[in-house]
DNA sequence: AATGAATGAGACTTCATTCAT
DNA sequence: CATGAATGAAGTCTCATTCAT
């Protein structure tokens, strides 16, 4: 498979300047980065298996990257920026009430563009070397303690407005994190069988079950 | 295919002195290939660093194993059977009502002997592998199901006995899972920040909102 | 072939503008390339090192020398002929008296500009490749044998003149051009402890000793 | 053109401790390596010149030398060793006379074993790269360095028992130092027209007319 | 059983050269 | 003339596996 028919994109770049080429070549390969590592995980992408991919020649990873060390660490903070993204902008996209921020939280942790198969196998690729690259680490954990710093406010918010008793923003906000994980670990692991629909209907039931005036138990309420 | 087929608990046993040693090679092996795991990831695994750690020479791996990718199977085998003996030996030292098996169940999850950061890390890297390769996910999707199954019959006798309404057996089994694995990932993460404590916390904040009459608010309840 | 041949004084010139302009281009690839050899060595010279260096682009060195193998070519050919011009210079500047002659042979053997570190490390980085490589091998020799010869005929008029025994002109020529080349090699091993002074003072003494009617020791002659 | 045919060994080691085959080993790529240089030079030395030339395989060389860097460094040690031991063997040899040992040393300098074209070419190699690279630089002056002492040392004893004014020790043996060096180059830069045997001749010509009450002309002295 | 030297495929990287702009 | 992105051959090094001892 080509990264053309993967990402459906002109292998030539068009007229543009050159440093924006430079910007989509890099693009390019970070995105066939991305297919090699979902497909043969990181170990088995190598400086081939991308080229291959995006239809470039080997020796131009080293031109537009120092090493492959260099290309994995950009392809992880790009994924990382994608999914940082992503919920900022659900979030803008909701109403003001911080339920519904929260939800529009919850939205983007499995919207489809962030919550593939194949991203998700890239994503735990990278969390299983994690643990011994700290440069891994803090790109992972930067991006997730800025979300749970945001959770973390809207549940206290939704606590303040509800007056619920026993119930801690913090314990909420990282018991969500704890699901999102979790579940995508479940996505990844049960193709077909637990899918980001049943993600969102368990963590909808955990908010309905802690915040049961702000939300509704999900067989009741809408899912997307 | 059963789970004791999958770890090879019926295998036969040769000779026995011959056998003994044999097993205890094995048995070393396969330690030295988790700690190197820990260390390195399996990427950075190779024959010479499992025997230098156990300080064997480098032919014996191919002796005991047919090939590296057997001695990583192996290893995964290993680590899952310890983690299944862990919560069925706790599950038996509990006490007979279902919510102190239940208790039991994430008691071990986040016990010091499966939760170390060392085995975490193994599991993690092998998660990471799991989503483009069969066999282990097959290891680790066996063994976390038969949890589960036994989870979700726990919470239903809970319920029964509760008449909790709104609540689903399946879910809540689920979510309890989604939770093991999603603080698991917290926790090597987050070392030092984010501990077994805090997810075993966690965990039962979950399981007092859930089962409200059945299980305390970790703040008032006895952790270990 | 001559020497003009070789070091390319006859070359046609082409339209002046333009080939003034072009060979500026070349003296300043050169002269990259003569610094770029002495930090890295021949083999660690790159058309990258040598373009960073001249401040120039990469595509540059092939429009203007056929290859990297002919700029270092061209290269050696200039550092010869900056050398050829150095002890002819000296040599119509000194006066009649062939051991005044001989003496500015030597002196500008030892000129700060033929013999800086830097380009001792040049020549001793092409003397190394001139073993199994004709064309180096070739641009040095007939450039040393040129002053050998007018050398070896200084010593004859000397030894005429003073009525030096046992002396032949042609051993002292050969014994100057080892001591030339060795005290080279010992400016270049011996950075800051063996000086061009110290190479002079020597080279001085062996002509005291040989033509002791014409040479004073250095002791107690001029030293530059 | 094999290893074994050009230094004759048989290639399969004899029975012997392993330890002492490792040796061999080490020995054959280091020969190996020699022969690579004399005929392309370092940087037309790569570990597959080397292992073709040593027949053997091309991962060998790495389980022998940790790098190629290693085994260059272990090749010039090697070179230097030899040529250590050779001078002082030739002093062990020689008569009991200051003289005599001094002219063993020059002996030893121009002897077929460390003077061939071969080993020349490989010395030159070294030499053009030592200007940048201090490791190298090191190994050559610390041997040269023992030997110039050496030699200073019996030019006192001569002046001494000689009564030779105007001649200082330190001058001489660096003036010696200084043709050997040359006379090397010539030997490389000009096969089959300045030979060991004008080498020399031009020494002891340089003796002669240092210390004429200790050596005669070459006219009329013996040569080897 | 155990050792570790040896093999060779394959990975990453460098770099001279080309060529569209 | 000049630029620098792109190519691909070739180099170094790693490592699973084999096998004689």
């Amino acid at each position: 498979m080509t990264y053309a028919s993967i990402v459906g994109e002109n292998e030539k770049p068009l007229k543009q300047s050159r440093s924006a080429a430079k910007q989509a070549r890099r693009k390019q390969l970070i995105d066939a980065t991305i297919s090699s590592i979902s497909k043969h995980g990181i170990s088995g992408t190598t400086m081939a298996t991308v080229t291959d991919i995006a239809r470039l020649s080997i020796g131009l990873v080293n031109f537009h990257f120092k090493s492959k060390e260099a290309l994995l660490e950009e392809t992880l903070k790009t994924l990382a920026q994608e999914h940082r993204e992503q919920w900022r902008k659900s979030l803008r996209n909701s109403g003001l009430a911080p339920e519904e921020k929260l939800r529009a939280i919850v939205q983007a942790q499995f919207h489809p563009q962030i919550c593939s198969r194949k991203k998700l196998a890239v994503w735990f690729s990278f969390f299983g070397e994690a643990a011994y690259r700290g440069s891994y680490r803090k790109i992972v954990t930067d991006i997730d303690r800025e979300r749970w710093d945001v959770s973390g406010e809207l549940c206290r918010q939704i606590i303040n407005e509800g007056d619920y008793e026993n119930v801690e923003a913090d314990y909420v906000a990282k018991s969500l994190e704890g699901l999102f994980d979790g579940f995508w670990l479940n996505i990844l692991m049960y193709p077909g069988k637990f899918t980001r629909t049943d993600a969102l209907d368990q963590v909808h039931n955990f908010m309905a079950l802690t915040f049961p005036r702000h939300f509704k138990h999900p067989k009741t309420s809408d899912r997307t």
